[in-house]
RNA sequence: GCUCUUGCGAAU
């Protein structure tokens, strides 16, 4: 079972997570067994494709071959459930469950959090016999940026005992998510450490608040003190170069990611697409979107504003038709 | 034995 849980775990993680379920048949048919590795993978994969319904035979399986008592497999159903929107059947697994591990709190919670409801996950928060930090920066996040109370976030952030670098993350993206700049500035200056998501949430902060010279700026000072660029950084950057015009910057960062292996991908290409347009290099675009292996409907949205930017209404509908041609991928 | 489920940041 090691090598095909291999298979499926990279398959589950990688673009095309329905190969991890393919995997998963052929093992069956090759009569390998699973076990309590395997169908945390398999779920994970069942999750990231919302179109999917392969779960609830997964589901049926893992109980059928006992795996109703494994705290790896039912948090795993839990998580599944909860990605989906299923929150009732996450619920009722979490409370037939004997064996529930802070695990289960924590992807329960995660499961109210994401669908706005801080409060339930609150109850959830208050009842459970212990909290790492996970709990701590999910209710944090709860509150602060996807329930829009910030103020609950922040008394939770300050009775928070062991502050790690996700939970000061989370309250300054609360901050940044209410428009509130500049006490998200402040926390980020008083923390004892950063990362690389640290510096990202704020650039992105300035620039969704109009300030890309600031955010220019911060990167600069993210560079000199050696922190790593990566895609969702370069991404803050690359808007914050198309806000300001300032091509030259953006040519910087577009050459960079090209020195640096793995930083290039659909999304970070599609904002360099976008830059460009914005910056007037319309070439540029055009060669970066012609080499594209794959375009999203973003990357196509982008293009034909671009052109319409630019007055060429023409050519924009004509990109409108091959895109209708060639066929795009919904997400 | 190796594989370990939950939390923070992205493009129109």
């Amino acid at each position: 079972a090691f090598a095909w849980n291999n298979i499926i775990r990279f398959h589950a993680r990688s673009s095309s997570p329905i190969k991890a379920l393919l995997t998963f048949a052929r093992m069956r048919q090759n009569r390998v067994l699973a076990d309590h590795y395997t169908y945390p993978f398999v779920l994970k994969a069942c999750s990231v494709v919302p179109r999917l319904d392969e779960g609830g035979s997964v589901h049926g399986s893992a109980l059928k071959e006992g795996f109703a008592e494994d705290s790896f497999v039912v948090n795993g159903l839990i998580n599944f459930y909860c990605k989906r929107g299923e929150i009732a059947s996450a619920r009722k697994l979490f409370d037939g469950s004997r064996f529930k591990d802070l695990v289960s709190w924590n992807s329960l919670m995660t499961g109210y959090v994401d669908r706005g409801d801080a409060s339930e996950a609150r109850k959830l928060f208050d009842a459970m016999p212990e909290r790492d930090a996970f709990s701590w920066t999910i209710l944090i996040d709860g509150y602060g940026k996807k329930a829009g109370d910030v103020g609950r976030a922040r008394e939770l952030f300050d009775e928070m005992p062991n502050k790690d670098v996700a939970c000061w993350n989370s309250m300054i993206d609360g901050y940044v998510g209410g428009g509130m700049i500049g006490p998200a500035r402040q926390l980020f200056d008083e923390m004892p450490q950063r990362n690389v998501v640290s510096w990202s949430i704020l650039i992105h902060g300035y620039v969704r608040c109009g300030y890309p010279k600031q955010a220019l700026e911060l990167f600069q000072r993210m560079l000199v003190e050696g922190i790593r660029t990566d895609q969702v950084c370069a991404v803050g950057v690359i808007s914050a170069c198309s806000q300001l015009g300032a091509l030259d910057q953006g040519r910087w960062i577009h050459s960079y990611l090209k020195k640096n292996t793995g930083l290039l991908d659909g999304v970070t290409e599609t904002a360099l697409v976008d830059m460009y347009m914005r910056c007037g290099d319309l070439q540029q675009a055009r060669l970066i979107f012609d080499r594209m292996p794959k375009r999203s409907v973003v990357t196509w949205n982008v293009s034909m504003v671009g052109l319409g930017i630019h007055g060429f209404g023409a050519e924009a509908l004509e990109l409108f038709h091959q895109m209708e041609k060639g066929g795009v991928p919904m997400d």
